[in-house]
DNA sequence: TTATCTGCAAACGATTTGCAGTTAG
DNA sequence: CTAACTGCAAATCGTTTGCAGATAA
């Protein structure tokens, strides 16, 4: 259906962590293939499809499958986080080490570009949960427009490709 | 995978659009099926799978295909939304009339319960996200925890369910 | 060495599509 | 009557699984 265009911020590593130191604190064996997902997840900022992830990993290339199978490895770990675009294709992101530089994203539903904001305001929800007797509390939050390059047509045209 | 199991809230019809002048305000047409998966959708708060709203359909039963093509419908016609528990499977809930009684969930990631919350903090996010040149803005927000009733075990067990 | 990865083929489950018959307006 | 809707079968697509060979520790 939409084939998910590669419109994420890229910019260089900001992280202090290694893959390879990264990979040993999980408990991960360091395998070529490992290291080279997680390089592509490091080097990208927002949200990545399985493919989109399988497509950057070039010599030696790397299977989808594998692909699926080192994503799984690494949300077990925690050491990246799933969202839904509500497209269906699920999408994965580096997870910063241990709840600092919490973040959200804006997508434009119509190119599907990908924007961080870099606060949440949300987290005072969580405390009050938690009083309602919930534990182990996470959230998604996920906000859709059309961004100012695909500035609407003046008319109510709809952009239905997400949401 | 899982299961989906209906732990939703069921309670009465607390909307006073019918389902007759609902489709009929859409310009869709009023047909059994329709009128079926919309008093489902009207009478359970609550994300409803597919699979679902098509069993909660007798007499005369509906084709699961033709709920798909149904929610498609009233998704076009902004009837409805789709929200994500992060586990792949679409789930669909009524939109109340234009914007009023807009509300999140708390779902828990042991039972699937699905809790209400009554108001949104983060609609004044819109607005800033408004004057950074973003139009037709909309949110999907989702809490995922622990509820009360399956208390945590002491020690740190996990609970990957969703999420 | 040995438990853990990886690739390839095949299975799976959710969702979509084609087509012919049925129905609402 | 006619366009729109529905059911059934088959296709599609993202994701998972089985198994045998390759690899990290």
């Amino acid at each position: 259906m939409n084939k998910p265009r590669a419109h994420a911020h890229t910019h260089g590593p900001s992280h202090s962590e290694s893959p390879e130191a990264l990979l040993k604190q999980s408990g991960l064996k360091l395998t070529v293939a490992r290291k080279a997902v997680l390089d592509v997840l490091l080097k990208n900022h927002g949200p990545l499809t399985i493919e989109q992830i399988s497509k950057s990993v070039r010599s030696p290339k790397c299977d989808l499958v594998t692909v699926y199978r080192i994503i799984e490895a690494f949300k077990k770990n925690r050491l990246i986080s799933r969202c839904d675009f509500g497209d269906g294709i699920a999408r994965y992101e580096f997870n910063p080490a241990d709840g600092s530089h919490h973040h959200h994203h804006v997508i434009c539903k119509s190119c599907e570009s990908v924007e961080p904001l870099d606060l949440c305001v949300v987290q005072s929800w969580e405390r009050s949960l938690q009083d309602r007797g919930y534990s182990d509390l996470t959230h998604k939050l996920e906000f859709f427009g059309v961004c100012k390059a695909c500035k609407p047509s003046t008319s109510g045209a709809r952009h239905e490709t997400l949401l």
